[in-house]
DNA sequence: GAAATGACAGAGT
DNA sequence: GACTCTGCCATTT
């Protein structure tokens, strides 16, 4: 069966999607991060653009913050990463996330 | 094929 | 801590 689902069958989105599976419930990864596992550590925005088309249910893209542990964007519903992030266990303030660092999933 | 777009990162102010 | 400017990358139009 063919997946009615087109996504770039490039190299770096099928690593990106595929590093986003790995992040475990209750800890979060920056773009630059993912982008680096993909091999590319200053693709972080690459690493938005894929996410925002690739539309694949089941990636929580809502872990996958920007680095310092701001929240960066999200596609019209910050507020809403925001509660996901919190829901998980995560401490959130206003744009930023604390101990980051030990959530931060290298 | 080239230009424009965007879920960034880092340094400076 | 928040904002601004530049640089880098892949995708889309």
């Amino acid at each position: 069966m063919v997946t009615t689902r087109r996504r770039p069958d490039t190299a770096f989105s099928r690593k990106v999607l595929s590093i986003l599976r790995r992040i475990p419930v209750g800890r979060v990864i920056s773009y630059g991060g993912v982008a680096r596992l993909a091999g590319k550590p200053r693709a972080a925005r690459a690493v938005g653009n894929i996410m925002r088309e690739a539309k694949v249910p089941g990636l929580p893209y809502h872990r996958v913050i920007a680095a310092g542990g701001r929240l960066g964007g999200y596609g019209g519903n910050l507020g809403l990463k925001r509660a996901l992030l919190a829901a998980e266990g995560l401490t959130v303030t206003g744009t930023r996330v604390r101990n980051f660092d030990k959530v931060n999933w290298p």
